[in-house]
RNA sequence: GGUGGGAUGCCCGAGUGGUUAAAGGGAGCAGACUGUAAAUCUGCCGCCGGAUGGCUACGGAGGUUCGAAUCCUCCUCCCACCA
């Protein structure tokens, strides 16, 4: 086991970059406070964020002290950074909402205490609405602005990238990396906290706040970022900003089932990477999942852990459990109450099913198809079953004796997506 | 400031008056094969209750025409060269 956070870090391979090259010895011999952000500019985290909350554990582990900071004011101005359009301004309402949810997202995977209370290790939580909602702007500008230089502001890659663009950028959102550096400087000097970590599209707004630290109060400080996770074939990594659909850390957004479902899938060649980035197992029990991976691939063995891992993480071990059982039901064939239970569901009347109501609308009730059209070509395509029947006529009015006698019906659409209809006697 | 080139569907990119809902590729989705993997092959891929139908769509606004992504005018933005 290696000495400092930053070396394990290292071995699990999820450091993109650091401010200092003797940062890792420095971290072995120090013990330090560390501090990630997290905008609430929406109202869960993602399996994205889930890197940076993981690296935050691991530095608790290793006896630092971190401090998880939620943007309550900084979500406010919105971060250029990995956008190409500016950000749709939020109400401080939405944003104070989106905030507390985040809060208690975050205190699931980090053991917080009050700000003031807090002993040595002890990580907590604080919002920079609190520090900056008040700030006075001929202070701000005089005592902070003076130590940006614009040339360096505009050399940064997500201003830059803004500025050859049509877009543009608003002076709003050009001034965030004032505000997160700041941030920083409050934090080093509230709670001495000499280190940033975040996702590597961070690292300009990190390194602004050293920047700003070591301008103000002669101290140095430092950055470290994350490597942002990404699928062996490049492309982006549960987060969208296409159309596709985040996996979301809330429940009610992404089910425990869907989420076990989502790192099942994972495609071999990604299971170990994850396995490393996200859970704390051992080296010598990863060269023994990549054996696996090799000598008994149809087991996924690898995956199930991983699956199991993550989702017990973040949902608890019995959900976990939960959506093992669930998965094995709904893909076995042999199907149980647990294949019901834990699938995504969607609840419908008996008077609903009025004979007008056709396979095609349970599909697109269900989610499962954005429309009768689509459902249409899916089921031509063989698509699409009602339990283990393939659906051959869409338009067929669904009865109520496709319904189990619990008023169940399994809807699958091709191998890997199912969602029950429960049907209610009203 | 001058001249020339460009803006096309989620992305890239063809298309210079009808046969264009718009080639091709990528992404995405599904089927086959597998292992709820990868690769490969096949189909789908703007929306609408199968559609020889309707609606919406080729930067924006007008115009010419029976008919415009394609021609004209103005505007916006990008890019290149010159100054």
């Amino acid at each position: 086991m290696a000495d400092s956070v930053l070396t394990y870090l290292k071995t699990r391979n999820v450091v993109a970059d650091q401010t200092h090259p003797e940062l890792d010895e420095y971290l072995a011999k120090n013990q330090v406070t560390v501090y990630a952000g997290f905008d609430p500019t929406g109202d869960s985290l993602h399996v994205g964020h889930l890197a940076v909350v993981i690296m935050l554990r691991r530095f608790q582990k290793y006896g630092h002290r971190p401090i998880a900071l939620v943007g309550g004011a900084t979500a406010m101005i919105g971060d250029p950074s990995g956008r190409d359009k500016e950000r749709t301004l939020q109400t401080r309402e939405q944003i104070e909402a989106n905030a507390n949810a985040i809060k208690e997202q975050l205190s699931r995977f980090i053991e917080f205490v009050e700000p003031g209370v807090a002993e040595a290790h002890s990580a907590f939580m604080v919002d920079n609405y609190d520090w900056t909602h008040q700030l006075d702007l001929i202070t701000f500008l005089r005592d902070v602005g003076k130590h940006f230089r614009l040339q360096d502001m505009i050399a940064k890659e997500s201003v830059k990238r803004r500025l050859e663009r049509q877009e543009g950028i608003s002076f709003t959102e050009f001034t965030y990396q004032l505000l997160q550096s700041y941030d920083f400087l409050h934090l080093f000097r509230e709670y001495g906290c000499t280190l940033q970590i975040g996702g590597s599209d961070q690292w300009g707004n990190i390194v602004a706040g050293t920047d700003l630290i070591r301008g103000m109060t002669g101290k140095g400080a430092f950055g470290i970022t994350g490597k942002l996770v990404t699928r062996s074939d490049g492309s982006k990594f549960g987060k969208s900003d296409d159309g596709k659909s985040n996996v979301w850390l809330d429940a009610n957004k992404t089910s425990p089932f869907e989420f076990y479902q989502f790192w099942l899938k994972s495609t071999d060649a990604d299971v170990i990477k994850y396995l490393k980035a996200f859970t704390d197992i051992g080296d010598g029990d990863l060269d023994d999942m990549a054996v696996m991976l090799i000598s008994a691939p149809e087991k996924r063995v690898p995956h199930h852990i991983l699956a199991h891992l993550v989702t017990s993480l973040v949902h608890g071990e019995e959900a976990a459990n939960d959506a093992r059982a669930a998965a094995e039901a709904v893909f076995s064939g042999n199907r149980g109450d647990a294949a019901f239970d834990n699938a995504p569901t969607t609840e419908i009347s008996a008077s609903q099913i009025d004979g007008e109501f056709t396979v095609s609308d349970a599909f697109v009730l269900a989610g499962l198809v954005k429309s009768k059209g689509e459902a249409r070509r899916k089921s031509d395509e063989g698509a699409l079953r009602l339990g283990d029947d393939k659906v051959d006529d869409p338009n067929a009015p669904l009865s109520l004796d496709a319904f189990d006698d619990q008023g169940r019906l399994l809807l699958r659409f091709g191998k890997k997506r199912v969602h029950v209809l429960r049907c209610r006697i009203v």
